[in-house]
DNA sequence: CCTCCACAGGAACTGATGGCGT
DNA sequence: ACGCCATCAGTTCCTGTGGAGG
């Protein structure tokens, strides 16, 4: 019998491998031709055309379920728009930032600034006013006479943020044009949350929405046809079974139509049956992909909680489906055990929200009449998973 | 029908960190 | 050197509440 790690290395080395491609499984490759997304494509490219004849377009807002294209469409039409420009010296610049991955909204500007070309010295990381990280950014559009676009994704968590501040950037970014004198600024706003428009100023409305557009929920067949295309691309022929590609459209399209789901536990299908060494990808690794994607989550998520959280899901796990008074006692027998201070009551409180929208406990309200009302929380996962996450923290190796 | 429990969860504040402009 | 500004983790203080039990 030959030893493991040559079979592996053999095999790997022998270059049998049913992925081609491996960069089309990703989802934010950008495909030849978008799916099912042509009217959409029509409708941005046609609010942006206006900057094509040097003047402002519309400020443009962009909706949608995630996984449904958006980014994708959005990028790829100012990257045509561009390439067209590109001899006429009109520079246009696209800036696109995740509002999710930007914690703060100084740190939002900042990502903005970076891609514009300036550098540490022009914008530090730190220490300015907001007002002046603003006044830089259009300065320096202003000074190169560019054209900016500005795509800021996930708009919603930046609303959030400029609420929390009591900053109206929004307004302000909206509002842009009218104190520039050479360049000019568009801004395209892209949301998950349909609703997210009734949250805003009024004034922000009226000129961000000058154009919307929506994109729909991918269907079923419409995200096999999605899948198909990727498969041809980036599979050797024939080597995803009927039935796997099936299953794949089928837990994506259960959901809302997330085809971004769908081609990752088609990555992730197509990488285990590699690993198995075999020719095709079954409905079986179909179902373990989407098992690992699943336990991957949770564990990242796990190891990334700060200690005084792991103590908290210690605390449930020890008594699961306990009161917030019970786990906060329980938690303050583990502090003691590992010797660190407790924080207080209500700081406990909010980190078990914050751990519950994570999905890894789950709350329900309860009220008991003259025993008050509690929250009683649930370990969603297994707690075999929580040790495992959990055994490289030194400080928690006694209670484990 | 009223009371009163055991918390939920909002708001405002503090102190530390880190870095700006002048 | 000094004041200023933003952010983060955490605290203090607070008001709100569904319904069992009187």
């Amino acid at each position: 019998m030959s030893d493991p790690i040559d079979r592996l290395l053999d095999a790997a080395e022998s270059g049998k491998s049913i992925i081609k491609n491996r960069d089309i499984l990703h989802f934010t490759y950008v495909p030849k031709i978008i799916l099912h997304r042509d009217s959409e494509q029509e409708q941005v490219t046609q609010s942006l055309i206006p900057i094509l004849k040097q003047s402002r377009p519309s400020n443009l807002l962009v909706y949608g379920k995630p996984g449904t294209g958006k980014t994708l469409v959005v990028k790829k039409v100012i990257s045509k728009i561009q390439e067209r420009v590109e001899q006429s010296k009109f520079p246009i610049k696209l800036v696109y930032s995740n509002s999710k991955e930007e914690t703060t909204l100084y740190g939002l500007l900042v990502s903005l600034g970076r891609q514009l070309g300036l550098d540490e010295k022009e914008l530090p990381t730190t220490g300015l006013a907001t007002s002046e990280v603003f006044k830089r950014l259009l300065h320096k559009i202003d000074e190169g006479k560019l054209n900016a676009i500005f795509v800021i994704d996930e708009i919603d968590y930046l609303a959030q943020l400029v609420a929390k501040t009591g900053k109206d950037i929004l307004y302000q970014l909206t509002r842009a044009n009218e104190r520039l004198k050479q360049g000019s600024l568009t801004l395209v706003g892209i949301s998950n949350d349909l609703t997210f428009k009734e949250r805003l100023d009024p004034r922000v409305i009226s000129s961000l929405g000058e154009e919307e557009v929506v994109f729909t929920n991918y269907n079923v067949e419409q995200i096999k046809k999605i899948l198909e295309e990727r498969i041809n691309e980036a599979f050797v022929e024939n080597s995803v079974e009927e039935s796997a590609l099936n299953l794949c459209a089928a837990l994506a399209g259960g959901e809302h139509g997330d085809a971004r789901r769908a081609i990752d536990l088609l990555r992730v299908a197509g990488e285990i049956a590699e690993r198995q060494q075999s020719d095709k990808v079954t409905t079986k690794n179909v179902e373990q992909a989407r098992q690992k994607i699943e336990e991957n989550k949770e564990e990242t998520s796990l190891e990334a909680f700060p200690l005084h959280e792991k103590l908290i899901i210690l605390a449930i796990m020890k008594a699961n489906g306990s009161s917030t008074g019970e786990i906060y006692s329980s938690y303050k027998n583990l502090c003691k055990v590992v010797g660190r201070d407790e924080l207080t009551n209500r700081r406990i409180t909010q980190m078990l929200s914050e751990i519950e929208l994570s999905g890894i406990i789950t709350g329900r309200l309860i009220h008991q009449g003259i025993h008050g009302r509690t929250k009683k929380y649930k370990l969603e996962i297994s707690s075999e998973m929580v040790k495992k996450a959990f055994k490289d923290e030194l400080t928690l190796k006694d209670i484990l």
